[in-house]
DNA sequence: AGCCTTTGACCAGCG
DNA sequence: TCGCTGGTCAAAGGC
């Protein structure tokens, strides 16, 4: 209990708030002054026209937009909008239980600022644009992307809001946010999009381990942040069709998101990844258009997310905060909310909640075997290696 | 040149 | 203690 586990659930009763710099663009679509939201069909627009700056990016920095943003919420949401610990895994044994925690939502994608990711997924327009996954890309794996990105962001969100709570006996906050696998989904929608980095998400990130899974069909991936000293894991499974099944994230990343435009150019020196924290959720968005759009619907026909303990939850409004943001990394900035982007956000996020989601498990944990030290992070060195030029050796 | 992936080996934890 | 398993290391090769 002193110190919560490299697995521990979501339990952290605390209602992290990250205030959300709002798009000017999108912004505006709100601030017109009437009150009211703009519709779904207004918001799609304006967010798919806002995209053109990240153009020619290859897949993979889309995949890594969807996940890097850094607050996206979890999609699994009970009908108040709050976050239920679903676990699908294994032998489809379930746990729903309500978690009454609020990740940061940001959007996966350049979300209206009053607009939760979810509700801007949820609406009719996004409806129309991908039940049947017309972008090329599955249900799982951009909803991959979200979730991680969610899990990012929630990792993020705690660490900065556990100061704010009251400090816990151990003083250690951990947290892991589990995600229900995607027991089925409709293989048309399944293109082999199954790459090696599979739920980017803003990060680089070097694979350091492969194992296959005893005796299934899965396989296990490890992954390492690239970012120097970052200290960020994560656990990838698939099955043999290539498929995610499972991603794990150990760990928060104590540096910002590459820069896009660098990332792919081979300059994953740690130091060249510290900047523009929002450009994955931009990459994403401007690749929509690229690639007719990567879009996680969350409209999969497959699971029913009960809500029936969404009634416990009573910051559910607040937690819709967190939607709000549009890709931006908030952890440096303090913006208060606008009530109207929560209005807005918890109508979508409640609508939301009445989606169907088939998706890969994604668990999140955060501080995990990271323990607090000098800087809050123990770290260790697992390799090293001789960089041309500088004297002194890189060390991961 | 530099980074990444692959892959077999190694190590530690656990029953 | 032994075997199994998960996680990591590190050399080699590819891009």
């Amino acid at each position: 209990m002193a110190e919560q586990g490299t697995s521990s659930k979501l339990s952290a009763p605390t209602r992290p708030t990250i205030a959300l710099p709002p798009t000017p663009a999108m912004d505006s679509l709100f601030s017109d002054g009437s009150g009211l939201s703009p519709g779904p069909m207004t918001l799609v627009s304006a967010f798919f026209s806002n995209q053109d700056s990240t153009e020619n990016r290859p897949f993979s920095q889309l995949l890594a937009g969807a996940m890097a943003s850094p607050g996206y919420r979890l999609p699994y949401s009970s009908m108040d909008g709050s976050l239920m610990d679903v676990c699908f895994k294994d032998g489809g044994e379930k746990r729903s239980e309500p978690l009454n925690f609020s990740v940061p939502n940001s959007a996966l994608f350049t979300v209206p600022p009053r607009l939760s990711p979810s509700g801007l997924l949820n609406s009719p327009a996004f409806y129309c644009l991908s039940p049947q996954s017309p972008f090329g890309i599955s249900h799982q794996q951009a909803l991959a992307q979200v979730t991680a990105q969610a899990a990012i962001a929630q990792s993020l969100n705690h660490e900065e809001t556990s100061s704010q709570m009251a400090p816990s006996a151990s003083g250690l906050q951990s947290s892991t946010m589990e995600y229900a696998e995607a027991s089925q989904f409709d293989g048309k929608n399944q293109p082999s999009v199954a790459v090696d980095k599979p739920a980017e998400d803003g990060y680089n990130w070097r694979k350091y381990g492969q194992k296959p899974i005893k005796g299934c069909e899965y396989s296990r991936s490890y992954y390492k942040c690239t970012h120097l000293k970052c200290p960020v894991k994560k656990k990838v499974e698939r099955s043999t069709d290539g498929l995610i099944t499972e991603i794990l994230y150990k760990g928060a990343h104590n540096h910002e998101k590459p820069q896009p435009n660098k990332q792919g150019t081979g300059s994953s020196d740690g130091n060249a990844n510290s900047q523009a924290p929002e450009l994955g959720c931009q990459g994403l968005t401007g690749n929509l258009n690229k690639l007719n759009a990567v879009v996680p619907v969350c409209s999969i026909p497959g699971k029913n997310h009960e809500s029936t303990e969404a009634a416990e939850l009573p910051g559910s409004s607040e937690n819709e905060e967190h939607c709000d943001q549009e890709g931006r990394d908030e952890r440096d900035n303090n913006d208060e909310p606008n009530p109207k982007r929560r209005n807005a956000a918890t109508e979508a996020a409640i609508a939301f909640s009445h989606k169907t989601v088939t998706e890969p498990k994604i668990v999140v944990q955060t501080r995990s075997e990271v323990e607090l030290l000098d800087d809050g992070y123990r770290w260790r060195k697992y390799g090293q290696k001789v960089v041309k030029g500088n004297p002194h050796p890189r060390s991961y």
